[in-house]
DNA sequence: GCCAACGTTGGC
DNA sequence: GCCAACGTTGGC
């Protein structure tokens, strides 16, 4: 089993909205990177848990747990000229984006603010923590999950 | 293949 | 809202 970390814009879509969807199950679409594109075609499979982030929040913070419950399809998003993701070089015969579904496990009682991870030696490592990272579909050390996970609660 | 210009992400 | 750090695009 693999650990990853979500990030998702909370005025997009936060995690008390993946509380409310059905099945508490979304589809993580949108994702137009190459990097975080591999890690959902190719890495990120049924049963890997993901630690949900809130990213220009106030303040930006790890805030649960969801666990993956469908491995990585064509992103249809891609292809709808609607789509505020809309890429026209994404087809269904040769699609170039990719998501998964992931569904809630939990909320945290106490969310972890980015300035409180950063003071956490065991998790100075952590690829949210470097400066300047962008990824918004990244790995995660089993390690680093078990830490952030005792510590929300 | 280089790199300037441009667009995006996301902390602050 | 600002802007630094990235990623992508396209001219050459």
């Amino acid at each position: 089993m693999k650990y990853w970390l979500f990030k998702s814009e909370p005025s997009e879509f936060s995690i008390q909205d993946l509380a409310k969807a059905k099945r508490k199950t979304t589809f993580w679409d949108g994702v137009r990177n190459y990097q975080a594109r591999n890690f959902l075609r190719d890495e990120i499979k049924v049963g890997d848990r993901v630690l949900y982030y809130h990213s220009n929040a106030d303040p930006s913070a790890v805030v649960g747990v969801a666990k993956v419950v469908r491995e990585g399809y064509p992103d249809h998003t891609a292809w709808d000229p609607n789509d505020k993701h809309y890429d026209e070089k994404s087809s269904a015969d040769n699609p170039r984006w990719f998501m998964v579904d992931i569904q809630l496990e939990t909320i945290f009682k106490r969310p972890l603010p980015l300035p409180e991870l950063r003071e956490i030696k065991s998790l100075k490592n952590m690829e949210l923590l470097r400066k300047g990272s962008r990824l918004s579909v990244q790995p995660v050390r089993k390690s680093e999950f078990d830490r952030i996970v005792k510590l929300g609660g």
